[in-house]
DNA sequence: CTCGGCCTTCAACATATGTTGAAGTCAAGC
DNA sequence: GCTTGACTTCAACATATGTTGAAGGCCGAG
């Protein structure tokens, strides 16, 4: 019968995956992007998610989320994500976008409409 | 009769109504997110915008924009900028917010809806 | 006229996000 | 067995975004 092996790709592989260099899979690792296991001989073999994660690791940085914060919604994922933990991950990762856009929009409207410009309460955090 | 004064501020004036540190008004100045002119005695003087200009750029920043990239939205704002000349900047922040907004929403949507998930491994044997 | 406070520049430091290079290990092919 | 290539760690470097501290200038109050 065949075992299914879950952790068969290499810092390479996962790098060619995803699109980015070999030295930035270690990185994410280190930080907490993603997971791997060591072979005998101390190898780095992760599996299916790594590329994925580190791939929508990049397009959440777009918006402005660190690689902490990254690491800290991937913390929700099991090892091997299905579907609906991958969506919970995507409305966590969208909602918080969506309320910085959102904290922006406010700010720049607010702004905009006072009679005094630019002489605003201080309410950037909010 | 009263000449308006362009330039009052000084650092420390633009740093409190801000609400950052003084060498973060001078980091942003060297990076062209204000302007100042200059005292007899090389001292800063900065514009009633400037505050405003820093407080925009922070919370440009927590959307993923760059200090460069807002001072680049910002070189379309005249010295002494009217509300349409910060409607405009405002319009192309949050443009800008919302596209990378959306570019998460599209990858994520791709991602989830994918008949395999990030090339999710072959599992129909199992 | 001195003192305190805010200003100046410049260099060093700090954190985040990576990349590059040196030196060494390991497995596969010739 | 030796070579080759991809892997390992670690340190140094690079860029972005600031902060801190030293050394000094300018001005208003006492």
């Amino acid at each position: 019968m065949t075992v299914t092996q879950t952790h068969t790709r290499t810092v390479g592989d996962v790098a060619a995956e995803a699109g980015v260099a070999p030295s930035a899979v270690r990185f994410y690792e280190q930080h907490g992007i993603v997971r791997a296991e060591r072979t005998r001989s101390d190898q780095r073999r992760f599996d299916e998610s790594a590329a994925c994660r580190i791939r929508v690791a990049k397009v959440a940085q777009r918006v402005g989320l660190t690689v902490r914060e990254i690491a800290d919604v991937f913390a929700g994922l099991p090892a091997d994500p299905q579907p609906d933990d991958w969506g919970r991950v995507a409305d966590h990762l969208i909602a918080e976008a969506e309320a910085r856009t959102a904290a922006l929009k406010s700010y720049l409207a607010d702004m905009c409409s006072g009679a005094r410009l630019c002489e605003l309460p201080d309410r950037a955090g909010r």
